[in-house]
DNA sequence: TGCTAATCAACAAGTCGTGCTAATTAGCAA
DNA sequence: TTGCTAATTAGCACGACTTGTTGATTAGCA
């Protein structure tokens, strides 16, 4: 994602309006490594502005990902997740706790055989799961 | 998967009733390479037998879920698809028309380096998306 | 044969995300 | 500074997917 400053030009060329609420998002997004879900950047936002509304982070995210500065992943358990980080790389989950970590993969391509004859592959995705070093801690 | 007769022996061992609707679920899985959803797994079986519900399909896949015989695969678009292919591989999806078909990766287990120390692995899962064959031909 | 699980219909609910409306606010261009 | 118009908000609804519940009926199997 680009910095909040350059998302603030990028906003006013494309005709968006820059407000408060999508300037807040734009530093809460910046550097972070958390996967926020939609929600979990609202309840964040709001403690700084009370009132902002979730339809906004919502609206928001949406622009971003239009815009190919977010990255929404779906891990299939629960809430999409939003990613700033919009580089070539790959996740590994917690089963346990649910921590998302940025992983990078340094043998991609991926050669792979199947009954795939034509399949023109644009991009891949690679999850890892298992179990943090923290919560192995805690069940030890 | 097992085969629908190992199926029906391993539901009466568990005590389970081996019903007509569950027995015609264990046929429609077999060998199937659809990775069908839910719904159109109930779609099928509805064809063959008038009056199944779509609660008993969603019923009768959690419990194969629950004993391994089957798996499911959270593609992120839309419902779940459940896979009687419990091997280890993985799968290319077509933006397109939503075809799913198996691959298998042999460079596993995958290096990769990030901010994990300590992390255990326990699977990984791959899903390459692009366009099938048959899709990259009616778009030419 | 009889106990009990399974199925069914019908409906509700929960989660996630989007759509809509009407009123208010406010960005920004002229 | 003014004025057009986009953006935000509250509030509610809805759609997709999946699970829960209830009460009546069916049927597997010991
Ligand atoms: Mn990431
Ligand atoms: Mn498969
Ligand atoms: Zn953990
Ligand atoms: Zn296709």
């Amino acid at each position: 994602m680009k910095t909040p400053e350059e998302l603030v030009a990028r906003f006013r060329e494309q005709g968006y309006k820059v407000t408060p609420q999508r300037q807040l998002i734009f530093r809460l997004l910046n550097g972070n490594t958390a996967h926020p879900t939609a929600e979990t950047l609202y309840e964040v936002a709001a403690e700084q502005m009370p009132g902002i509304s979730l339809r906004t982070v919502y609206q928001t995210l949406s622009e971003l990902s239009a815009m190919g500065e977010v990255q929404h992943i779906d891990l299939g358990s629960g809430a999409v997740r939003f990613d700033p980080n919009v580089d070539d790389h790959h996740h590994v989950v917690c089963s346990t706790c649910g921590v998302v970590h940025d992983v990078y993969v340094n043998q991609t391509p991926l050669q792979f055989e199947g009954d795939v004859e034509g399949f023109a592959v644009h991009s891949t995705r690679i999850v890892f799961s298992g179990e943090c070093a923290q919560c192995a801690h805690l069940s030890a």
